[in-house]
Order: C-alpha cells, then structure tokens, then sequence
DNA sequence: ATCGTTATCGGGAACGTTCCCGGTTCGGTG
DNA sequence: CACCGAACCGGGAACGTTCCCGATAACGAT
C-alpha cells in the first residue's frame, strides 16, 4: 500500500505539516482559502489519517480484544456478532482469539493480546480453565476485562450471564411436570460458573419437586467423543436409569442427541430432552428439540458496551455488576408429555 | 495499563535506549553482562515490546482484516476458524467485520479497514454486492486482496472456492438419479460467482439427462422472509411443480426446509430436497437432509495462507491463482430414492 | 609511538501525527 | 508614530522503537 501522508501533503501544497494538520481538522486558526487547498488535496490523493501514528502518540489502540473457546459455534458466533455491532458503533475493532477449551492456549492468547495492546479484553473462560491468574493480574495492572458467559468468581469487574440457574430450573420443572422423575444432567467442567448456576437451577427443582437429588445423574464432561459413549454407558447402567435428558451446552446438546438416536432411543418415548442451545434448527430437529435459549446477541453486544465504558472511563470509579440476561425455555417435542 | 517502555529500562539502569534495545534483541555487541541486566529487568518490570511503535515504523500492522456477510453463519464461522488458524500461526492478528449483505455497509467496512492500515484482507462478497470499483481500486492501490467462496471475476487475485459446479453437478444428478424431473434451483443473486457456477453445474446434469432447462425452476434470492412464501407460491402454482429442491446456501436450506414442512409437504415423499450446507446437524434434522458441504475451515486456512504470502511477498512476482476445493455430497433421507 | 581491531556503548534520525510555542504580517487605535 | 491584537502559519518535541553512525577505551602489532 503506497501511502500518502500529512507530509507530502505539506510539501506540495508549500506548507508545514502543522498547518496541513490543522487545516484538516478545521482549525478556526486556519485560511479558510488554505483549508479549501488542503482538503482538496488530501481528498485528489486519497489521503487518509494514519490511526498507527494516532496510536502511538495517544497510546491506544482502538480495538478490543475478544477470546472465546470457538468461533464455530452457534452462541459463540451470535455473541461474537452483538461484539462486532457494538464495537463497530463506537469506532472500535474487534480482534478475535478461540482458546479450543484449552487452558494453555487460553494463557498464550492473552499474553499475545495484551502485547499487542489492544485496549480492552472480553472473554468466555476455555473449560479447562481453573487458575486465572494470567487474568488477574492482567486486570491488575489495568487492562479493562469483561466477562460474559463463562465467567470466574474471583475477580471483580462487570460480568454479563445469562440466568443460567433459572433457565435450568424452568427446563428441569418442565421435564418433571410432563411426568419424568430420573433426569440426567450433562454438563461442563465443575469449576466453570455456568456448570454451577445451572447445577443449582437443577436441583432448586428436583427440591420444590420433592425429588432427591442423585449424583449418579450428573456427568460433567469434557468435549471428546469417547466421553459420550461412557457417559451413557453408566446413565443406562445404572439400576434407576435416566429418563430424562437436560444438557447444558450446545455442543453437549447435539452430541447426546446424535449419540442417543444412534442407539435406537427414542425420543421422548424413552427419553425426554431439553438442552441449552442456540442452534438456529433446533425446530426442525427429529424430533425437534426443546432448548433453553441464551440471547447470544444481546449478551455479545452488552458486554462490549460495558467494556468501552470501562475502557473510556465513562464512570470515573466503575461499579462493577453482574448484568443477568432472562433465558428463554422452548418447549417442543423432544420433551412432550410422558405418555401411559 | 500502566506500562513500561524501552526508555525506563533505560534509565533505570543508566544506559541508552540503543544499547536496552539491542540487549534485548541479543544483539552481538553487547555486553553479556549487560544484556543479563537489561533481560532481567525487563523480565521483572513485564517488559513487553511496544508492536504499535513498530508498526509505525515498519508501516504494516501485523493484522488482516476479514470482511464476510455474517458471522453467525456456520459456512462462515468454520471459515472464518481456519482464517484464525492460519493468521496466528503466521503471528498475524484477524480483524473481522460483516457486510450483513448490504453493499452499503461492505463498501463502509472495506474503506474502514483499509484506513486502519490492515495488511491485507479476506473477503466474501456481500450478495448485493455488482459493483466491485471500492475494491478495485483499493487492490490497485496495492493492498493484498483474496476473495473466498463468493468472488468476483473483474479483479486479478488470489481466490479460494469450493467447486460448485461439481457440487450442483453431484446433487442434481443424485436427484436425477431417485427419479426426481422437476428440479427447483433456489439460489443467490445471479451476480454473485457462486451462483453461475452452481446454476451451470444444475443445468449440465440436467443436460446430460436430456432434460429441458426451465427458467420457472430457478429463483435468485436474497434473504427475506416474504421472498420465500412468494416464491414456494409460485413454484407450486407452475403448471408443472417442482419434485425436488436444490438450494444454493446455509440460509436457503433452513429456510426453505423449514417453510416446506410447515406446509406441510412431506420430504421426500413429495418434495426431495439437497441443500448446499455446512451446518452440522444435517444429520439430525428432521428428515436427515442431503448436503452437499463445502470445506470451510480448509477455506480459509488456505485463503488466509495465500494473502500472507502475498504481504510477505512470499513470490516477488505474484502469479494470482484460483485454488477449487472440492465439494462433497452427503446423501441422506431428504432424497431418498422415489418410491412407486 | 602510531595504528588498526575489537568490544561496548551512546546520539539521533526516522516512522506519522498532534500540539505547544513561537513567529510574522497587517490593520487599527490612541 | 508606536503599539496591540487578530489572523495565520512554522518549528520542533513527543509517542516507542530500530538502526545508522559514531565514539571511546583497551590492546596488540608494527
């Protein structure tokens, strides 16, 4: 890219850079006549302002970092989408980073972020992620960060969830009331606070129900294929087998599903399913599937929002929240009323 | 963030910049001795290299820019995975933006990332997309451009497809082949390369069965949701109706599909159907549906491979190339062969 | 004693921009 | 006629880094 810069354009017009410079800022201290010349000039040669010089001189980047577990996946890629709109509005970039679940990549992304000074961070925390120091002290030395989604409990600063305990909770009464009582739960890694919450949503209901709660129907998983074929081994092992399914991710979601329809169980005849989902088709699923919904979007696009603000320092002393968004229970066929 | 630059080091340890500089690249002509205390105290003060000062300098950001129709799309999304893969690997940041199909908003995003002084950039046109000037005159001002899955023929780059041709060949003949004769080609704007390619791939089946090419048959679409009830109307109002779709992208698979079970029209008793698809459930819906699948992630791996060379001037002397990916057919229920 | 060599280091320009200080001209006022 | 204040413009530092020139000292070699 051969590049025109405020230099040349004072050479050819005669002037110093200082005068071009303010000329194309509109400056009252300018020759209206020598801001016509100026901006003629600069529009004839396709002049644009060079943001890496502003950069460097205001010591900010303009762009926000984002770090999420993977890109091809259906929340991720909606959040990732309310990121871009809300940056884009506020004339930021959106640099994205995928951790693939794993802790280590996670750690070298946002050391490879922060060097790279983006000016602030907005992450979901990678499965496999339970020290969060890297973050800490990141966020220690002033870099604004955001979470949304997968969030730690162990630093303080603006978060954006969805209700995950009351989805869960509306997904599992639903499940009691169309008569199931052995419900599995398929969910994340115990540390992450989305397994937690949507733990308790759980077992907020099963109470209300009357119902014990049995560890047994709990399988907290990891994303490999193998792990499917056990983790259902030992549910329809066990002497009071599921008769329900509630799963708490997407991925988990379509993995169950395919792995039980390969095994000839029928949905919901045998077993009911409700899953944590933003895939788009989960109505035109055989049969088509109950999910809890998270507003992908509107969650990506607040939590930039928050971010900026930090990052512009709207509020002088930021009062960190947990801003919780209301997830959306869909009832369809895969979790119908028990029948006999 | 508070942070600390060459100079502090520099001073901390009364030295010259020139000297922590070269210490720190472990130049030859310093002082061991010396560089041990500058690579300590950098290590201990967080010394990270400042890469907006060597942008400036160097004038190249260390970043492509990325500018599809939507990221929430799962063509898209594994697309843009690959891009992610490719660009880190390289030590290249991936700046992504959407044209949301509007030419409006692409032609604002490629002059937004062309201002921000990308290295170079990915792009898959936005299906309005006729006039291609914006970028004609960016590549001709010497900015790296590959073009990916929805190209244009006027420019001389690098481009990354999937061979549709192939691909619509493969899908129609399959449906040739279960019996089906009434083949509607729901399909993007006729300007787009994708969907020439396609609509030639349909119409040499059709001719090497010997059948009629029918214009009726064929619907260039955008992405409304009034668009697909006018058109199913239409279709199924022709003398002769179809017996089978052949849909051109992600979004007119579902959408279609959707619309033709809510009408209750059986798949694929009635209506046999192949959608062009990357989503990954086509196996679970609802009849399972034929796809034909284009390698995305390998896509942009490879896309975002070839404009790194071309900002690295990999060959001095570009010798710009199509690269075809192969397309691959996945046949299932949607167009089970025709019964009676 | 002079000179080249080696080993170490510093000064300062440059990248593109803004902005603080200055400077000059000129018309007007006392 | 001296002085003042607009109106208009230029010089140069600064942001963080690299790199081209030097510069200095010590030390053999001539």
């Amino acid at each position: 890219m051969d590049t025109i810069t405020i230099k040349d354009i004072a050479r050819a017009l005669n002037l110093s850079t200082s005068t071009v410079s303010r000329a194309l800022r509109d400056s009252y201290e300018i020759n209206p006549e020598t801001k016509r010349l100026v901006m003629e000039y600069a529009e004839k040669m396709h002049y644009r302002p060079n943001p890496i010089a502003l950069s460097l001189k205001e010591n900010r980047s303009q762009s926000i970092g984002v770090i999420v577990p993977e890109i091809a996946n259906n929340y991720f890629s909606q959040a990732i989408n309310g990121i871009e709109a809300a940056a884009y509005d506020r004339g930021y970039h959106v640099v994205i980073f995928q951790s693939q679940e794993s802790y280590e990549r996670e750690v070298e992304k946002v050391e490879h972020l922060a060097a790279r000074r983006v000016d602030g961070l907005l992450m979901s925390l990678s499965s496999n992620t339970t020290d969060i120091e890297h973050l800490k002290s990141l966020h220690a030395r002033g870099m604004p960060l955001v979470f949304f989604d997968r969030i730690p409990a162990e630093i303080d600063t603006h978060k954006v969830v969805t209700d995950n305990a009351s989805g869960a909770f509306k997904a599992t009464e639903h499940l009691l009331a169309t008569g199931r009582r052995r419900i599995a739960h398929i969910t994340s890694q115990p540390g992450l606070s989305i397994t937690k919450e949507r733990l308790h949503g759980y077992r907020m209901a099963l109470e209300q129900y009357g119902l014990p709660f049995d560890e047994n129907l709990v399988k907290y998983c990891s994303y490999t294929q193998e792990e499917v074929k056990y983790n259902l081994d030992t549910l329809f092992g066990l002497a009071s087998p599921p008769d329900a399914f509630l799963t708490a991710t997407d991925r988990f979601a379509l993995g169950y599903y395919a792995a039980l329809k390969k095994r000839l169980i029928r949905i919901p005849e045998d077993i009911a399913f409700v899953g944590f989902s933003n895939l788009n088709v989960a109505e035109l699923l055989n049969p088509a599937m109950s999910t809890v919904v998270q507003p992908a979007f509107q969650m990506g696009h607040t939590a930039a929002g928050l971010l900026l603000d930090l990052v512009e320092k709207k509020p002088k002393q930021p009062v960190y929240a947990t801003v919780q968004l209301p997830a959306e229970l869909f009832v369809r066929e895969s979790s119908a009323l028990k029948q006999g």
